[in-house]
DNA sequence: TGTACATCAGTGAACGCGCGTTCACTGATGTAC
DNA sequence: TGTACATCAGTGAACGCGCGTTCACTGATGTAC
């Protein structure tokens, strides 16, 4: 059956978004662009979302929703603590490596306003989630502590995007610093 | 004497486009919305720059070289070390809260691909110096780390910019992470 | 089975808008003799 | 001191361009009777 979110031309749109985006950046991602490139007429982009705004949320909840479930499969029944932690950022890190939108969606999408509280949601219930694990490790400031791991978590995301491989240097040091030693 | 980099009109410019971006962000900082701003015509915007570009380069490097100034200010003749790196960080954080442009520069600009080499440079540079502290202060990954600084720091920055005021608690939870208990 | 109508994805020309940039011009000030 | 010319900041109309959005239309498919 084909519903509304997963017809095809509506998927042939947000691919050829995510083409213009991690090819030349979120600000090539116009709807002359998106159009021109999945080889519809203009009309065709607003048979499928309202207006520009709605399909970048699009392309962002798509972006985070498959990262969460590869790190929520990772910490599926896990208890919080060090070990959670870790796996967390490794799987969430190695998610954004096999997206194409994460240098767009991390870096560019930041002065977006459409989608700029979408991600600062998502940032929350990611430093939510941290500051669990912070807490159990004994930390002592959990939750300004989980802030400061989310934005470096984002950072080597973009560096290891850009390098198109891990930087386990970079992992490892993130991982002292928050782990006691 | 009234020098190519100082003639008031210039300064009119710069300032007209820090306000704009300090109010509505760095996408409102449009040649139609300086000189309208600033009170001038649309031609006078390229009888002190030559295009965008080096207007927002210009509008980056007064940014920067103001808080280098007062970072240096504070760190001149400190020997590297836990000491000189604490009083760098707070130093750029305070005069970040004292910069109507932080939002925009951190935030937004990285977007802007005539500025994104500008910021490179300069988070290189400061790394570099964050590096020698923490080589100093006996840290495993200097390099690493220090990166990873630069990225929490630039975090702290906006995080306090849009509170309007410091964030303890952020500021001693980062410092907590990167010294040796 | 045939006819009439409804639904809906898809079309593409046209809209107004703000953008960055250009350029021929103005007018005040400085310089030469 | 007066005249001629050079310099240069400032002007604003005009340019082409790509943008997001609209809308009357097409044509295929589904539904009713």
């Amino acid at each position: 059956m084909t519903t509304a979110t997963d017809h095809p031309t509506r998927v042939a749109l947000l691919d050829a978004g995510t083409q213009l985006a991690a090819r030349d950046g979120l600000h090539s991602v116009s709807i002359n662009n998106i159009v021109h490139h999945a080889n519809l007429a203009k009309g065709t982009f607003y048979v499928h979302f309202t207006d520009r705004t709605d399909y970048l949320v699009a392309l962002h909840r798509g972006f985070h929703d498959r990262i969460w479930a590869s790190v929520a499969r990772v910490t599926e029944g896990q208890e919080a603590g060090r070990a959670r932690l870790q796996r967390s950022v490794n799987a969430y890190l190695d998610g954004c490596l096999g997206e194409p939108l994460t240098r767009a969606i991390l870096f560019d999408a930041r002065s977006e306003p459409a989608i700029r509280n979408e991600i600062d949601l998502r940032n929350l219930a990611a430093s939510k989630a941290i500051s669990r694990d912070l807490k159990t490790m004994g930390m002592t400031s959990p939750a300004e502590t989980a802030r400061l791991v989310v934005a470096m978590t984002a950072d080597i995301a973009v560096a290891e995007h850009e390098a198109g491989h891990k930087l386990p240097p970079l992992r490892t040091a993130m991982l002292r610093l928050v782990t006691p030693r």
